[in-house]
Order: structure tokens, then sequence, then C-alpha cells
RNA sequence: GCGCACGUAGCUCAGCUGGAUAGAGUGUCGGCCUCCGGAGCCGAAGGCCACAGGUUCGAAUCCUGUCGUGCGCACCA
């Protein structure tokens, strides 16, 4: 709908600038359109008058009334367009504007809103990447939560969109990794080894011990002989069980990528070679180092180190060549707030080696502190005492851990309260939309009990019994689905659909409530009943379509509270 | 010290990219079930949008500075 305002309102623009009232605009000129707030301002509005003002050289009332005055005779599906205020245009719908955009909302059913061709942009969107060496903490499920719901944010605006975990299975954390499980195995089998120093100190590595011992006997070796199967072990059942974690979130990916294979295939020292030919490394006490200060960075970054091992930053310039050398039009990727500063060097080896790095964005997603009976839990990593994910997920369930985690923009930091996300109760407001999709469900169900049947397309009696102010501003709502979760995709802003499902939900409950004592769905008169029955069902289909975006559950009625009980 | 974020109701947070009277949830107070789900709804109270300048018809939103909070500043990943 937006657009179709928008397209008339610049019809109207270019035949005033036909009749010399006003002057030539940019040719990308978009006219911007927005759905007021307050239902007295029209169905939707304009503030292009305010916006032309200065380069027009007349007041905004005044363009304003010029832009009415060519608005084309034949688009009968707007019943008003006034001036108001300092110079807003409102626009009204006429009825049947209306009604079609209802019978668009059913026919599109579980697709209404989403793009039905992935025939835009090609992303890549790469998230979590944690490094496999100890289980995923409560930080890295909002950084998985986000980044997957940006990725179905983009899939359902039309883009083309990877899933992709980078796995850091290379350097001297792997090294430690597999000396500590070898430790732990050798003690285990009454061949007290100390643990490294820095080791990890994780209670998981005992499990992975036992399971170790389990596959591979009692085998008593030095970590210089046998090292490798110890790195290997730990590192694939810590991937294992960061996989069942985000699978647990309902999280899955289109690519694992190790690390490893950057080096195994010589692209870590192709990336090094194009930056040398490129004449933009040079030697500092034996290190080859990159001169990222050239491209804004606060300093130059070390690449190969003294003794000749390519540093992780070395493997990440190829592995983010990698990325644009497959073609994606964007790569997204998503970071903990902590690695902002590392930010302009990765920024700078894209334009080094001669790509656009603009095609690169990152997502930073802040710090969450999770708080248990009003209190924050301190987490550190390096303690290993950390709140692991598995644990809150178990407690409070995917549901309400993903919606919360949605509900936050990601450059803010979030407080995570436990107590919230675990209750049934209206104060958690994920069981807010879901109530209201049950209900939404139970009218519909009681409906079909009592043997009405709901056309697919209502008849055009049906649709104008809805006459009731609400109904035109639920419908209104409905039809703004396509618009947020578009923006919301290009804004990378998942929490856009949160808000937008609470209020549009919320409308509902008022609607019910205020109208279930005299203006019932279902009633005796047919119309009505048939006519609501349609704006629930329209209802129905899009807070079911926007929980299916954030992958919450869209439940059809609601398992019995025990707080509902005396 | 330098850099990047963020300061909005008691608390947790939105604010449609510069527009109409700054919103919601929660908490507090007061109302609403002869049942299509009260896990809901309605109302009241609650604000110098951290502070000070600037940009303009117009600023919570953009710019500068100050203060505060968080996070970074490795030949670690």
């Amino acid at each position: 709908m937006r657009e179709r305002v928008g397209q008339l309102v610049r019809q109207s623009l270019e035949r005033a600038v036909e009749a010399g009232e006003l002057p030539p605009l940019p040719d990308d000129y978009a006219v911007p359109i927005e759905k007021p707030r307050n239902p007295e301002h029209g169905d939707s509005a304009s503030n292009v008058a305010m916006t032309l003002a200065r380069v027009a050289r007349k007041s905004p009332r005044d363009i304003a009334d010029i832009i009415v005055r060519h608005l084309p005779e034949d688009c009968d599906w707007i019943t008003g367009a006034e001036v108001a205020g300092p110079g807003f245009l409102n626009f009204r719908f006429a009825d049947d504007t209306l009604f079609n955009c209802l019978h668009a909302v059913r026919d599109g059913g579980a697709s209404y809103g989403h793009a039905e061709k992935n025939d835009g942009p090609r992303v890549l969107v790469e998230f979590v990447s944690a490094n496999p060496t100890g289980p995923l903490h409560v930080g890295h499920g909002r950084g998985a939560v986000m980044g997957d719901a940006v990725a179905s944010l983009l899939d359902a605006a039309g883009y083309q969109v990877e899933r992709e975990y980078y796995i850091n299975d290379v350097g001297n954390q792997m090294q430690m990794l597999g000396r500590s499980l070898h430790a732990r195995v050798q003690t285990l089998i009454g061949n007290p080894t100390p643990l490294p120093e820095d080791g990890y100190q994780g209670d998981y590595l005992q499990k992975t011990a036992e399971d170790f011992v389990a596959q591979h006997g009692e085998l008593k070796v030095t970590f210089e002989d046998e090292g490798q199967l110890f790195i290997d072990f730990a590192k694939d059942s810590i991937l294992e069980d960061i996989k069942a974690d985000l699978a647990n979130l309902r999280i899955t990916y289109d690519t694992w990528f190790p690390e490893r294979t950057l080096h195994a295939s010589q692209k870590v020292e192709g990336a090094v070679k194009h930056l040398q030919d490129a004449d933009i490394i040079y030697e500092r006490e034996g290190a080859l180092v990159f001169r990222t200060t050239d491209f804004g960075d606060d300093d130059d970054r070390v690449v190969v180190r003294t003794d000749g091992r390519p540093t992780y930053f070395a493997a990440d310039i190829a592995y983010h060549k990698d990325k644009m050398d497959r073609g994606f039009d964007t790569a997204i990727d998503v970071w903990g707030a902590d690695h902002h500063g590392y930010i302009p060097r990765v920024r700078a080896s894209l334009q080094a080696l001669g790509y656009d790095a603009d095609k690169l964005e990152v997502l930073l997603v802040q710090f969450v502190s999770l708080v248990r009976d009003g209190e924050q839990v301190k987490m550190s990593t390096r303690s290993g005492k950390f709140e692991e994910l598995k644990s809150v997920v178990g407690e409070c369930g995917a549901d309400a851990v993903r919606f919360l985690f949605l509900m936050r923009r990601a450059d803010s930091q979030q407080e995570f309260d436990v107590e919230v996300a675990k209750s049934q109760t209206m104060e958690n407001p994920v069981y807010y939309v879901q109530y209201g999709h049950a209900r939404v469900c139970s009218i519909l169900r009681k409906a079909q009990a009592e043997g009405i049947e709901v056309p697919e397309k209502a008849r055009d009696e049906a649709m104008q019994a809805l006459t009731l102010p609400e109904e035109r501003q639920l419908i209104l709502a409905l039809t703004e689905y396509p618009y947020i979760v578009r923006r919301a995709a290009e804004a990378r802003e998942p929490h856009q659909i949160a808000f937008y499902l609470m209020d549009t939900i919320k409308a509902f409950h008022s609607y019910y409530t205020r109208y279930k004592g005299s203006e019932r769905v279902i009633s005796d008169d047919p119309l009505k009943t048939e006519g609501r029955l349609a704006l629930v069902d329209g209802i129905r289909t899009v807070i079911a379509n926007g929980l299916g975006l954030l992958k919450v559950h869209a439940p059809e009625r609601m398992a019995q509270s025990e707080t509902t009980s005396e």
C-alpha cells in the first residue's frame, strides 16, 4: 500500500512539475510515506511537502495544496486527500481498497508478506563462529538468534541467503585444548598429568575425557606423539555440542567453514602474497606487517609472525577474500561487540585486495547480562564460570529465549531476566503474542464447531459489514506487515517484527474485549459473522507468519496454566 | 590516554532514518468476566529524551563539547 500511495504522490508531483508549479525533482527522490499514529490523520500520510519546502521555496502548505490539486482524477481507491498540520498530506482509503487488502492477506496465507521468489541479492550471514574450545554461553545465544533471525528476515524479503559458521580450528588455542584433554585423559587412566598452565578448566572436558577413553581405550601416550588425536577429538566433540545447542534454538547452517581448509588450500599464503604484490606489506623485526593504517586503521597489523606462522588475522583476510570470491553481493558478519576494534582491519584488507569494502557489513551484538532473582549473574570466561546457553534454553524454552533476544536492538546491551523468560504469565511478552494467536484460533475453532463456514473469499456484503473503527485499524495493521518485513530486513533489525506483533495482537485483544458484550465475532448476523471471521483469519495469518519468521511457535491453543486455578 | 557503541517514565525498552500532543511493557493506584480463552481489557499517575551549545520552518533523532556506562586498544583467537 505504501508504494501505491507513494506512486500516486509521485504522479501528482510530476504533473505539478510539468505545469511549472514545482521545480524538477531529483531522479532518485523517494516519496516518504508513513502510517500516522493517530487515526484522525488518515490511513496513510506523507510529509513530502515539508521535505520539498526548501528546494521549491514555497511554504509546505502551499506545496501540499499543489500536490492535492494535481492528483490524478481516476484514483477513486482513495476517498480523501487533505492537507493538515504544518503541511502533511493525509490520505484515506476507500472501503473497497481496504477489503481488497484483507483478501490479499488471506489469499497469501502462509506466505503473505514474505517474498514468493528468492531472486534478490545473494547474502552470506556468518554468525556465532565461537571457538570450539567450550560450550556456548548466553552471549553466544544472543548472537546466534540475532544472526539467524536476520538471515530469516532477508530470506523473507527475497534475498538469497546462506548461513555460515566459521570454525577456528587452527592455532594456539587448539593446541591448548588438545593438551588439556590429553592431561584429563591421562589422569583419568591412572597416569596423572597436570593441566597445562592456562589450560581449559571447564568441567565439560572431564566428560569429553571419559568419552575419549570409552572410544579409544586407555591410551597412555604423550601429547608430543599423539597430540592431533586429542585435538581432533576435543574439537569434534565440542562442535557436536555446539551444533546441538544451536539446533535447540532451531538454528542450522548451510555451511560449516573450517579455518584449516584455508591453510590447506594455500589461500592464506595467497592472500598474503596478494598484499605483498600490492606493496602494502613491510617487514618489521622479522615479521610481515600489513599497513592497514593506509586504510584508516589505528595501527598496522602483523600477518606473519617472526617464526613464519601466519596470524589469525591473515587467515581472516583469506576468509573474507574467499567470501567475496564466492560471489556474494553482501557478507554480513555478526560479531560480539567486543570485536568492534577488528572492523577497520578487515575492511582494510578487502580494500587492499581490490574489493568493495561496502559489501561487508558487520552487525555488532552487545552483551547480555543475565538476571536471576533480581540479581546480575557474574560471568567470566577466564575462570570458566559462565552461564551455559543450554541451561538457559532448557529452563526457559526456545520460544522465550528467541523472542526475548529479538525484542532488543542488537546495539543496545540487554538484560535477560530468567524469571521473566520462564514465567508463563503476562509479564512474558512471548506469551502475550502466543496467547493472542491461540485466542484467535479459538474463535475460528468455535465457528467451525458451530458449522459456520468462512469462505476463502468473503462476500462483498460481508466485508461491508466491517464498519467498526477498530476493524478498519486492524486491517490497516495487517496491510503494514509486508512493509515491516522489508524495512526490518533492510535495517537488519528483527526487533521490528517482534514489536509489530506485539502492537498488532494488542490491537486485537483490545478490540475483542471491547466488543465481546455487544458486537461479537460470531453472532446471529451472518454477514457480520462472515466479515469478522475473515478479519480474524487475516489476523491469525499475519501473527502466525510473523512468529514463524522469528521461529517462535504459534500455538493453536495454550497449555493450561497453573496460574488460572485459585 | 585513544577508538567504537550507548544515556528516553521507578525498572526493562521502542521511537518508522529530521515531522503532527515523546510511546509500550512492567511496577503503583482505580475499574471491567450471565465465559468466541480475564494468560485479557479500560483508566489514572509517572518525562528538562544525561547536560550545554550549534545546524533549520521543525531535533529524542544530525554536528561539536562535557559528564556517565559498557567494550576494545597482541607477533591471542
